[in-house]
DNA sequence: ATGAAAGCGCTAACAC
DNA sequence: GTGTTAGCGCTTTCAT
């Protein structure tokens, strides 16, 4: 590997000529640059990039800590981060935390002394206070569905509150009479949010009860386990809105398993948007999050405060949609083929 | 930040025995080496990995190139892989290819500006030329699913010939007569090897025909198609075994569509055995890869290379096996509740 | 057992 | 315009 050294011995210059080339700054005359190209070019040089960091303490690398790439929500997320980096440059380091705050604060450590120039953080462990002793460190940072309004740290995240009324006012909207919640894991904002949301909308309906909602975990079998307690308590239901699309496919499972038909006798809307709605049978209604921008603009934040061309911390709040799909479809809706013939 | 000058200093010792302590190498006296411990307790002095690794051009960090994180396949094979590495101390860095030539060339040189000490590949484009001529770069690298065996590179894999095999198998168990393939991507060796295995075991039955295969391009809406190409031709099929889990299950969209009933009419087996065939309906009868061991024995193998203790290249094949489930499930076999009552 | 000093490869004053 | 040189923070000979 061709050092700067050689490139400089070869064009007949200095390495501060050469370096002045390799990063455009500073004058250097035409000719000069055009032998330093010259040399660059027959020793095929690379610049190397450590030596590089060490003295400028720029590593082009940016990390990502999530809970864990394995939940659907996430790749998605992942891809548009890493596309943005790409497009600066940049490298991106992968960080499950399984929503372990050690686990974090380790990593948090390691990629410090690595002299990672940014953290997008969509895991949800840390304190408020971790938060902030961490942007002491001056490390730039942007967080994803965080409560965060003080202005430490751009926060990325939805309108989950509008989101979820938007998911009870479709259900009640097609006819449901009496409208279930499964709720996600209670410490997050998000579970909260959407909590909430279906809390204040149907407070005015006399079926309106607190055991209408049950706790799913945001998991699969959690939705499952939700669906089966909340039937036991109310028979009658006749719609469920789900805090998220795992939750939602579990319920779709739980009802199938009892053979109570969706949509006709239970209606099911999700919340995320994640691509396995489109797979399931019927299709799953769902309030969208739009998951690749939510991923590209903490980049696009994240890439400014590392420029320095970011003014003041803010929250971003992106839309959310409905994206109506079979498992809201009521009688007088679209028509699913069925036995449209065949041999 | 301290460094260790700091600790030396404060200790009363020089750099380089604090190095010795850090580094648990060469003679240092238990009372210097507590003085030392003292001092870096002291000013919470952390080491600086760039210069480490300028040092000794070992970063810690080890690289994974994969087609597209959102393809389903990857999350769980990425996971099985920052598993093993964070157990290393090490942390590894994501590249979307997006099978793109170009785009893999341009990360691997980047990648070894930055030191990366080993390359996960997952991606395909490169040419057995091309990944002869990285080795010689004497970077350590394991690839997935490649037709290497002439000892340039580890190799991690499944046995696919055999898989589909199985596959068939199982199909002309419950009774099918007639069983068509939806193939993967023409040049990947995934995809030709399960081709082969197909072929090979129907090539007996007086209906095996070349058009029984069409090309389904790994992708959902390409199984789709193929399903109603191949229904067109053969509307008498009776057996679908398609190349990836993702095919079989645009297969099913297009059955659903098509209003034939899975598994009564036409049964079908997938490949890959990702998470997603668990929410189809009916679910999906798979050959299962697994996913976390070859990601986890990849990584496990870089590791080796990186530390040295790894002998000689090789191809280590790993076991599929036949996950049944619903969707091949004929007249006889398990019985799925419906309608049990309620209300 | 410990220290001095020469790298690792690059950047950025500062001098000419 | 270009060169000299002192870092960046650590590792590792080579003396002692």
């Amino acid at each position: 590997m061709a050092t700067i050294k050689d490139v400089a011995r070869l064009a007949g210059v200095s390495v501060a000529t050469v370096s002045r080339v390799l990063n455009k700054n500073g004058y250097v005359n035409q000719e000069t640059e055009l032998r330093v190209l010259a040399a660059i070019d027959q020793l095929e040089y690379q610049p190397n990039l450590v030596a590089r960091t060490l003295a400028n303490k720029r590593s082009g690398t940016i990390a990502l800590i999530l809970p864990d790439i394995t939940n659907p929500f996430f790749p998605e997320l992942a891809r548009a981060i890493e596309d943005v980096a790409r497009s600066h440059q940049y490298t991106v380091i992968l960080c499950n935390s399984d929503d372990q705050f050690a686990r974090e604060i380790s990593y948090v450590e390691l990629l410090a002394q690595k002299y990672i120039e940014g953290i997008i953080f969509a895991s949800n462990t840390l304190s408020t206070e971790d938060i902030i002793r961490l942007k002491n460190q001056k490390l730039p940072m942007v967080v994803l569905d965080r409560a965060l309004d003080y202005g430490y740290c751009n926060v990325v995240r939805c309108n989950n509150y509008l989101g979820a009324k938007l998911a009870v006012d479709h259900l009640l909207s097609i006819g449901c009479q009496k409208i279930a919640h499964i709720s996600g894991a209670a410490p997050f904002i998000t579970a909260m949010e959407r909590l909430r949301g279906y809390e204040d909308r149907i407070r005015t309906y006399e079926w309106s009860s607190p055991d209408l909602t049950e706790p799913g975990h945001f998991t699969l079998e959690g939705g499952r386990q939700a669906t089966l307690e909340l039937l036991r308590r109310h028979p009658d239901l006749d719609g469920i809105f789900a805090g998220n699309d795992l939750m939602a496919i579990g319920a779709l499972k739980a009802l199938r398993q009892l053979g109570i038909e969706v949509p006709r006798q239970v209606s099911i809307c999700g919340f995320d948007g994640i691509a396995l709605t489109e797979i399931t049978e019927p299709e799953l209604t769902t309030v969208a999050q739009p998951i690749y921008e939510m991923g590209a603009t903490a980049a696009k934040l994240l890439f400014a405060e590392i420029q320095g061309t970011l003014e003041n911390k803010q929250v971003y709040e992106l839309d959310v949609s409905l994206i109506q799909r079979a498992s809201t479809e009521r009688s007088g809706d679209v028509v699913e083929s069925k036995d449209s013939g065949r041999r």
